[in-house]
DNA sequence: ATCGGCTTTTGATGTCGATCAAACGCGCTC
DNA sequence: GAGCGCGTTTGATCGACATCAAAAGCCGAT
């Protein structure tokens, strides 16, 4: 691992609203930045990197990082925290259109149309990392590594919600939640935490926005799920302590 | 970084398939530019695009332009014809994701992990522009507004299945209907083509798997719009007589 | 022109998940 | 520690859409 450190000064500077502190980032340190930064760069890469990303920002829970319908200015790195996507139809109804955790990228809605499109709320305690957007685009020019990564990250995203729709689409209730489980589990597992034992950020309401049922069905399943001794539940707190089981409902399914 | 410009001859050869054709493209002559490319570059920007978008290919109604898990090698814009992509899930279900008209972009699946995620299926006989992933890596390197405005395609496809996620996640069958016509006429139209008149290129069954409901349910719902003076159907025509109407069940709904 | 297969329409019935409702429990604040 | 509000659980009932079924229409092949 190569470890070039440039002593910059840290600087912490007022900003308007308390909750942003402009603070050096240095990818360099980041041990998250395989989850979110292309690998295998060179160290002047990852200097050039450590000047596009500067900024940090804490989010409360229930704050939102960005709403619907703000300029986009730019995208952001999950650092710590988790938070949900919500985007609100005209009459009022929303979806929750997915969950953020540490190394996920925020903001690609609003690349498009330079306003974003959906609220991005904390679910927890949150702090992210800024990536203004005009500056990776002129650094993607520069730095092919870069930009094939952000490609990719985009294209996974388009993959992601594909699979939404499928779950949407052509999935039973149970169905639905079982891969909810087993897509968070995979996603713990991947950032070093416990695969099989978790404590939900979300609300039964969310989950069941995010799935297209509603929350009494949520719970009514969880509950099922526990009879039945696919998982323990307590509240927030969730053991899946048949994996197979919940693979078998997802996967197998109709007869 | 190699920006050097080969000029490399265009020459017409038999392929395996008799369904590409390398002839010139000529961006600089489509009257499709506008919509799949970015507006308002310099001619030396135009004869640069057309360097990148050399091949054209034609696919019959049923052909796929590409399936699951083949190699990610370019990214289509649709000439003329219509497609459909199609996810399918482990056990055989699948579900269709969108639908593609002319000016359209096909393939972004393929991106993130260099095979492609869905199929694309041709719903009548097809022409489209193949565009070699690599090179537009290349070249959206150097000419920025290329870049931004690839970025921008894949945003705004971001954009739209999170719209397709509220439909599936909490609209009611009616509604996600009228939302389909209405997009439909909506697109249409910004191709020149009368919004309130045409033919479905699709069948039930695949409008009905888009919008996550059984075709007898697109069928019994056509019948009803008809029966309420907002469409005629026959077959695949469709007149829309009342497009507010539409509007109305599609936003207005509960109540 | 006839045949056969596929798409579409329409009806009868079934069911999954929504809705309505009530009670409980957890975590606030005071 | 008491009281309150929100999130959750669970039960009873309802309804939207699925499923099952059959007939009719359309289209291409022979």
């Amino acid at each position: 691992m190569s470890t070039s450190h440039r002593v910059t000064p840290i600087t912490a500077v007022d900003s308007d609203t308390s909750t942003v502190s402009r603070l050096k980032v240095a990818c360099s340190n980041c041990n998250l930045r395989e989850l979110c930064m292309p690998i295998g760069i060179s160290t002047s890469e990852i200097d050039q990197l450590d000047e596009l990303v500067y900024t940090r920002r804490k989010v409360k829970r229930g704050e939102a990082l960005y709403r619907t319908g703000e300029a986009f200015e730019a995208l952001y790195a999950v650092r710590t925290g988790f938070f949900k996507t919500r985007l609100t139809f005209q009459d009022g109804r929303d979806q929750v259109t997915g969950f953020s955790m540490a190394g996920e990228l925020l903001g690609l809605d609003g690349i498009g149309t330079e306003n974003h499109t959906v609220d991005a709320v904390a679910l927890e305690d949150s702090e992210v990392c800024m990536i203004p957007y005009d500056k990776l685009e002129t650094l993607s020019g520069e730095m092919p590594s870069l930009r094939t990564h952000f490609h990719k990250v985009m294209s996974r995203e388009i993959v992601r919600e594909n699979s939404v729709m499928m779950l949407l689409g052509t999935m039973r209730a149970e169905e639905r939640l079982a891969a909810f489980l087993l897509n968070l589990s995979q996603r713990m597992q991947s950032r070093g935490y416990a695969a099989l034992e978790f404590h939900l950020r979300m609300t039964r309401e969310e989950i069941g926005s995010y799935l297209g049922m509603k929350l009494e069905t949520v719970s009514r399943l969880f509950s099922r799920f526990q009879a039945d001794g696919l998982i323990d539940v307590d509240q927030k707190y969730v053991r899946i302590k048949d994996i197979d089981g919940l693979k078998a409902i997802y996967a197998h399914h109709t007869q």
